[in-house]
DNA sequence: AGCGGTCCGTGACACGTCGTCAACTTTCCG
DNA sequence: CGGAAAGTTGACGACGTGTCACGGACCGCT
């Protein structure tokens, strides 16, 4: 579609020959549809036939890209994991106080996860009866980053000398588990969450911030 | 194989006749065949053919007692649950401050799971390259119990006015997140993940007790 | 341009699982 | 004892799985 260049060099620059193309190419068709399909049936429900139907492609050219319905979710949840990680490490290695620490890996955490559409909607289809968390390699690569960066910030003295698996745990547990909960709520405010999720581990419950009075439950 | 009882009365007593005798039999035979099943397998590579394979019974009748393998699934969780639930209650109800509060929640149920093998092994097989944890309608029963208890305890003084529900999901999360990393060690020691657990949650990072020199991690 | 070699998309195939159902067996009860 | 009800059985059609021989398009070389 650009200047149609007479007839000159096949050159090997911008596009890498044609091969090299379509693959890259029924790759990303292979992923959004399979991203769309797990969106809108949950995990469970989806069969590598659904994701396929969802592509103008043949069945078995599914299994050229991927190994099973297992591989193709962990290369979508890589991605999501991918994104994050560096950002989120980033921010952790520059913290100077166990504030910043903390804080600024709730916020980071929050506010991706309140933006990522897809992933949760998968998450929430199968929660109708039951939810699942699936831990890629890079996600668990994640948890161990985590997990070193708490052990680097004890031995630089920022951190009192705790179990740093055990910490590391209680983080990432309860980064999911209201991660959950603001995608259930109505106003998702990852900003509170998050100032909740610091309080708590700055200073326990006692030092929580005060609930908003309307979070009334029942009725 | 008791007294023979010449031909007497057929008692609708202890044995409730013949049919229900076996109905409960059979039901507790396949409950029993997906347990070890599900154990084995790990709750995605198992199949309702497994399940039954495994017992002396016909295929069409697993469907007389469950819908799904997620129905036997949810069934096997909600014992779990079932058995755990009332006493995590009592000992809240009669919880004099928000410690005993806190830590009889953690150290009930660390104990609970350190001793519970079946529910374990079944989640640690899905975590060669997945984990997945199942909220079964008892298990969720479960959490809003723990929420009003709660929202009781602030009601009640005992408690600062904080967001339940984000101190709920803040407790599930670390509960089981910990759990899993107790499983993984090999020193399984509730006590002591409950201390870190209770100590976080009262007076946050700070007064966390000091890890034992040896989790050196690498080598 | 033309030509062999390679790459890869294709869809049919063998196999296994799913949930159902008509036929059969066992229990119940008058 | 005999008929009805309950429950078990295994075969069945539909569907999903992963594989593979085939064939057409692309590549690089002459």
């Amino acid at each position: 579609m650009d200047t149609p260049l007479p007839k000159a060099a096949p050159v090997r620059t911008a596009s890498l020959g044609k091969r090299e193309q379509t693959k890259a190419q029924n790759r990303e068709l292979i992923l959004d549809a399979a991203r769309q399909v797990f969106a809108e049936l949950g995990f469970g429900a989806t069969t590598v036939r659904d994701i396929i139907r969802a592509t103008p492609l043949a069945s078995g050219t599914f299994y050229n890209y991927f190994k099973s319905k297992e591989e193709i979710y962990q290369a979508i949840q890589d991605d999501v994991a991918l994104a994050i990680r560096p950002r989120l490490r980033e921010e952790r290695l520059n913290a100077k106080s166990v504030e910043e620490f903390i804080s600024s890996t709730f916020r980071t955490f929050f506010e991706f996860v309140s933006e990522d559409r897809v992933n949760f909607q998968t998450m929430r289809h199968s929660a109708d009866t039951s939810r699942f968390r699936v831990d890629t390699p890079e996600t668990i690569a994640g948890f161990a980053e985590l997990r070193e960066d708490i052990e680097k910030a004890i031995a630089a003295g920022l951190f009192p000398p705790v179990d740093a698996d055990y910490l590391m745990a209680a983080i990432v547990g309860v980064a999911f588990e209201i991660a959950e909960r603001i995608a259930h709520r109505p106003d998702h405010d990852p900003a509170a969450a998050a100032a909740f999720a610091t309080a708590l581990f700055l200073g326990g419950i006692r030092t929580l911030p005060v609930a908003a009075p309307l979070t009334a439950g029942t009725a």
